[in-house]
DNA sequence: AACGATTAAATCGTATACGATATAAATAAC
DNA sequence: GTTATTTATATCGTATACGATTTAATCGTT
């Protein structure tokens, strides 16, 4: 079952990265979330989740656990009061280059090359896509 | 990121076997459970969690809710009363029937070739298990 | 037989996910 | 310009996941 597989290896993959991000006090969501801001700092909830394919119903709470711990701010944008713009800490920039040697490690743990790495992804993306509802 | 590409295309399963499910009253991991027992009837909490990789902590609840739902019934072992053993009801046994057509039509909505599906399964189960924890 | 160690489930607390609904701001229609 | 519609977040309820602890039963050793 291709299903059970994508499922528990999805599983085995969080689990892999517990171990990285136990130290940086983050969760693998949450990781994610700040890798975003990361790569563009000031984004919207909606940018975020776009690019994290998650909805406000699990991002909120989300957002606001990461703005407790200090990595983030939450502010209504003035100019559309309807967007929350996320802004990162000094602490949350700081946290960004600890947290930059996680991929590779990652990459370690899973004993693929990077090329076979690279085509799992596009494999998975394309998969991703082609299961994303037709609307 | 691969990692990334795993998380999304596992959230992406799970909703393309939503509306497969949902009809039958079923989330995918009771899915799941419910299809260890069509396999083999009468196994233990801890022998669905190794088929499945999930503890009683995550399982418990979820077979109280199969047991509620009328598909099984959990009842200690008799000769061992640490373990409790899970029996289909006679319309669990029904559900499986029903079920019998999910899988094909899951293929179906991958695109995938058959054989496509096996190798990608074949690469995630041992990306899995290489992501296991050594011990 | 007795008792410490192990094992199998269950329980508890926290953090995702996600459907459904609510709220408030911005836009569109008239 | 007011109202209807749409859009962006937030809230609520239910169902996983999973670490940590608890409870009860079995096993191992003496």
């Amino acid at each position: 079952m291709l299903c059970f597989a994508l499922y528990s290896a999805a599983h085995a993959m969080q689990a892999a990265y517990k171990p990285l991000l136990d130290p940086l006090g983050l969760t693998y969501p949450q990781y994610l979330a700040l890798s975003a801001l990361w790569a563009e700092d000031g984004q919207t909830v909606g940018q975020i989740g776009a690019a994290l394919m998650l909805d406000s119903n699990t991002l909120t709470p989300l957002l606001k656990r990461l703005e407790q711990a200090g990595w983030i701010t939450r502010r209504r944008d003035s100019t559309d009061e309807r967007q929350v713009r996320l802004t990162l800490t000094e602490d949350g920039r700081a946290l960004g280059a600890r947290a930059a040697e996680v991929p590779l490690c990652f990459l370690d743990r899973t004993g693929l090359t990077l090329d076979a790495a690279t085509q799992m992804r596009d494999d998975l993306t394309a998969l991703r896509d082609r299961l994303r509802p037709p609307r």
